[in-house]
RNA sequence: GUGGGUAUAGCUCAGUUGGUUAGAGCGUCGGAUUGUGGUUCCGAAGGUCGUGGGUUCGAGACCCAUUAUCCACCCCA
């Protein structure tokens, strides 16, 4: 019979199993930290009605859907996680209580070509504080102080979270006259980091921007030395426009609590240039890099927008979230060499070994060792020895136990461990004992290995 | 949507200006070694060279088409 030959669609991650696992452990991780902060998880369903998803219409998002007919229903698939959550507000908005935070881990898609570091289907974890009518500027200072503590839980330390404020680029543009193309600027100067500010002024003159605004734009976003001089440097501009002095406003409180929720100095920075393409963000706007990976660009971004759902509900609902790319993340991580190999990803803690035709005394002290927390595989093929270990040690099982006749007759345990060889005899309590104290040693927190 | 590259064993790839029977490493399986793995040694299996057509005495190689895939742009996490 002819085979099809077995493939993975182009831009879909496949992970093997000891990858799998470290990815695992990287969403636990992201769920733990959450769930500090006080977020319920929600989970909402992959597929939605086409109207629901492509309410806002228009733009990049209609081209990139995967969109498709079943029956006589016209039904697409999420392309990210805020757009769910604003029908999800919408829909269940007398059961709610405000502010209602959530967080969600799940995958997206977008039907656009994949290429290094950008994927078709994967993971976003976003957290998002949605208030009812209003919303504390607060809640934009404890988003970056939970993105700080994650990546820092991870075992990150080389990053940085950029913020900025929509409103004090917008007010800029507004002392310019340059209303009508605020827009196109911010998608514009959102790129300076990539192609410079040579080719920035280039982009600007070819909006038809004047020459002079071009300059004095490419001057203000380029504000720099440090918090403190920044702010100091802002106000100077102030008491000309409304929008302009609220949103320095509100980035001097932002600035000011996040060292409050204890986020280190080196860990932020404010940066004039981050502005985020994406246009119903209205006031603080985030974007987190690697300080030795700036090419891979943000591995988490997000802001403040001040109507979540107005294209379902008249009902005003400010929020403020960030979503962390982790499918981009994890495979950024691995190919810079950053995930931790020195935690072997292994199923289980202590793989049995049976050695006699009756398996019963090998299931009995299995089911023991699972009672007392530690994750046992039984190795019950028949299979030669020899294959049986190197089953063990291909798993990076730590632990193997002999359960041979000997063993049964004595009522002993046996326990190898693979790495050094080493081989003890002694009762069922003093083999959990040897386990647990050789998993404890190696399963400390963190995911991966930061160089300083 | 635009531009460029690649397609040979399960994986990573080599294959000379077109010339007999298409190779290596890794992996897999068997053996040395039936209650002690990793190393070593020996052996084996595994390929209609992406697909279709063309040029040629002869094509894995050259040409055309097609599909897949990668990289970059657009846009984004």
């Amino acid at each position: 019979m002819e085979k099809i030959k077995p493939r993975t669609l182009s831009g879909f991650m496949e992970l093997l199993p000891a990858q799998q696992m470290q990815m695992e452990r990287m969403m636990q991780t992201l769920r733990d930290t959450y769930a500090l902060y006080g977020f319920y998880p929600l989970d909402t369903p992959l597929i939605e009605a086409s109207e629901v998803l492509l309410a806002k219409g228009g733009g990049e998002t209609e081209k990139q859907i995967y969109r498709f007919q079943k029956g006589d229903s016209d039904l697409s698939l999420r392309f990210d996680l805020t757009v769910p959550l604003a029908k999800y507000v919408a829909l269940n908005y007398g059961q709610l209580t405000y502010p209602f935070r959530r967080f969600q881990i799940g995958k997206v898609y977008r039907g656009e070509r994949a290429q290094r570091g950008r994927f078709r289907e994967f993971y976003q974890a976003d957290i998002d504080v949605i208030g009812d009518g209003t919303l504390d500027i607060i809640n934009e200072a404890e988003i970056p102080s939970i993105i700080y503590r994650t990546f820092s839980t991870l075992g990150l330390k080389r990053f940085k979270i950029r913020i900025n404020n929509r409103k004090i680029l917008n007010g800029f543009f507004a002392l310019l006259e340059l209303t009508e193309q605020a827009g196109d600027v911010m998608r514009i100067i959102d790129k300076i980091d990539k192609i410079g500010a040579e080719k920035v002024r280039e982009l600007l003159l070819q909006e038809r921007i004047a020459a002079e605004k071009c300059d004095e734009i490419l001057r203000f976003i380029a504000l720099d030395g440090g918090t403190n001089a920044i702010l100091e440097a802002l106000n100077g501009y102030c008491g000309k426009q409304g929008l302009f002095d609220l949103g320095v406003q509100e980035l001097t409180t932002v600035a000011k609590y996040l060292s409050a929720f204890g986020v280190p100095q080196e860990n932020f920075a404010i940066d004039l240039t981050i502005a985020r393409g994406l246009d119903y963000y209205t006031g603080t706007v985030y974007e987190t890099t690697m300080l030795d990976h700036p090419e891979i660009g943000s591995i988490c971004s997000g802001g403040r927008y001040d109507n979540l759902a107005e294209y379902y509900t008249d009902k005003k609902l400010p929020g403020v979230g960030i979503s962390i790319g982790l499918t981009r993340l994890f495979y950024v991580l691995g190919e810079q060499g950053y995930l931790d190999s020195k935690q072997p990803a292994a199923p289980a803690d202590v793989m049995i070994l049976p050695m006699t035709d009756d398996i019963s005394a090998s299931i009995a002290l299995a089911t023991r060792l699972r009672e007392a927390g530690i994750r046992v595989q039984m190795q019950c093929e028949k299979k030669k020895f020899k294959a049986k270990i190197t089953y063990a040690d291909k798993l990076a099982i730590p632990y193997v136990i002999f359960m041979g006749e000997d063993e049964i007759e004595k009522n002993v345990v046996a326990v190898k461990e693979l790495a050094t060889g080493e081989q003890t005899v002694g009762t069922f309590e003093e083999a959990v004992q040897r386990i647990r104290a050789g998993i404890c040693a190696c399963a400390a927190g963190t995911v991966i290995t930061d160089r300083d």
